[in-house]
DNA sequence: GGCTGATCTTTACTGATTCCAGTTTATGGT
DNA sequence: ACCATAAACTGGAATCAGTAAAGATCAGCC
């Protein structure tokens, strides 16, 4: 877990400017992996006082935007963020507590392109989510 | 493109009641893959007259949990519904215009599923969603 | 034809997210 | 260090998909 001063370093190098809101929500997101909008402006505001959720969305929006978060929105779910950013892994959620979890699939990346390129696509990105029901459900 | 009276027979089989929401959504689905509620409350209405949105609503929730509809929720987009049910293809989506395509990938579901058991899931569903750019974006 | 619970209609509401207008703050150039 | 400007932040209100509740209707069955 990245310490205040990683993030940022986090920040500058990927040419944001450092405000107090974006350290605390890059932290809260690293100490919070799937957290949802919600619960990262709770994590924030008790880590550092009063910030507006209109900031925490904006902030979150800055840092997807600039590669520093990664925003996932499984069906029917509200968006949760993750800081592990720059491999492709996969998610499985639960089905009964919107429980998320990294999970690692092999996928043919390389066909699907190809798929999507004969209904007229290019595409770039492909994301798998698994659905179930965890331990608890 | 099954006719009214396929409807009909369809919503039968499935131990449903036949009544003209139904009908007409259904129909509507058929006609329009892929389609948002917007869409389809529209078409609904221009086929047969008068129909609540509530009434769409729950008659999209019924005929998917019958598995006469499939309901797909690409990130950051509404609810879409398609009639193609019983086979598992999957989606490309347009980052620019929202437009989805069926397209065929192959995925390791038995490793996916090894993958989320070790987690503490038990997955029984995968979806991928490939995204890219249509042809006019 | 009459019964009964499933469906529909109407209307109001929720909750996540975004928009807006005005204010504050950080940063690059002098 | 100082200023000007662009980027961030605040607080409030708007938007929009979807849900809820209550009463009116209707399909399927006898």
């Amino acid at each position: 877990m990245p310490t205040q001063t990683d993030c940022e370093r986090l920040l500058r190098e990927a040419g944001l400017r450092v405000t107090r809101p974006r350290v605390s929500v890059l932290s809260a997101v690293h100490a919070h992996p799937h957290a949802d909008t919600d619960t990262i402006i709770r994590a924030v505001r008790q880590g550092s006082g009063v910030v507006s959720h209109q900031a925490v969305y904006d902030v979150l929006k800055a840092l997807t935007d600039a590669r520093l978060l990664r925003r996932i929105q499984p069906a029917g779910l509200v968006a949760r963020y993750e800081a592990r950013v720059g491999d492709n892994h996969h998610h499985v959620v639960c089905r009964g507590c919107g429980a998320i979890e990294d999970i690692e699939v092999s996928l043919d990346l390389a066909g699907a392109r190809r798929s999507a390129s004969r209904a007229g696509f290019a595409a770039d990105h492909a994301e798998v989510v698994v659905s179930g029901l965890c331990r608890k459900c």
